[in-house]
DNA sequence: CTAAAATCGGACAAAATAGTCTTAATTTTA
DNA sequence: TAAAATTAAGACTATTTTGTCCGATTTTAG
């Protein structure tokens, strides 16, 4: 569904934005720790999501990363699939058919399409806030 | 989502069902060409097949592969998709948390469950006679 | 000013997935 | 019975994904 590396950067991600929210910033060292993911390689990961502008980075001692405010509400659980994933999750037919279109379908195109928009539905609609308020009020797990 | 091994495994299934309808047996040379895979790759995901009893080979020369009319009505898409691509992802979370489930949810858990729940039910529900009718009478496509 | 604490960037390495090749085994048909 | 047509099996290769390492850069603190 997701590859490694995109869920290492939404774990990443909501573990930035959940000690944002605490008014904390956060190292990599502390990130891959506390989401259980290799350390230089979400290094990579976490470059990508400060290019994309998803979360911030601050260069120095007592640098890390943090996410603003207005950001933590705004931006959206489908910005960082699409950001590392791209976008072809939201058309890819599932037999791999590269014209498979509800105008020329799959043999289960009619029953895949409505599961995979609503997948879509649920990246559009998740906040990365809502994903972090969750661990924050210890209703989720991060690891 | 799915490997495309078990893509290429599950158009090859449509593939030598719809020929069983038509009364017909089947070479990997064909299936391969008209379900636009490569030819030594799709040989091995047969010999899974074979090896599941998901289709039948004949050897020699005029043999080639078909399924017997009973196991086109009752074998479902979801035993292709456990036979190569394992059980896996019944239960996968979407950020791959290992301990994710309905105690100890993730942050996307509640949302994402009821997604993959209708997944999981589009595969045992869908039979490989049902998506080899949509090819035969041409309201689908296989490559 | 300098040392320490961080991220950045590029080259490299390992593991998983995808795909090929060659030879053997089996069956049909001329 | 020999040749041709076909699948079976295993070793090999290529590509993609996942992951590491190291040196450069930036910033803070003493």
């Amino acid at each position: 569904m997701l590859s490694k590396t995109c869920e290492y950067g939404i774990r990443a991600t909501i573990f930035i934005a959940l000690q944002s929210i605490l008014g904390k910033r956060t190292s990599l060292k502390y990130i891959s720790k506390e989401i259980d993911s290799p350390e230089a390689f979400t290094a990579k990961i976490l470059q990508k999501l400060v290019k994309e502008k998803i979360i911030e980075s601050i260069k120095g001692a007592n640098g890390g990363f943090e996410i603003s405010q207005p950001k933590l509400k705004s931006t959206k659980l489908s910005e960082i699939v699409y950001a590392i994933d791209g976008y072809d999750i939201r058309n890819r037919c599932m037999l791999g058919l590269p014209h498979c279109s509800p105008d020329n379908p799959c043999s289960v195109h009619n029953k895949y399409k409505p599961v995979r928009d609503e997948l879509i539905t649920l990246f559009t609609d998740t906040t990365i806030e809502e994903m972090a308020l969750g661990i924050k009020d210890k209703s989720a797990i991060l690891k």
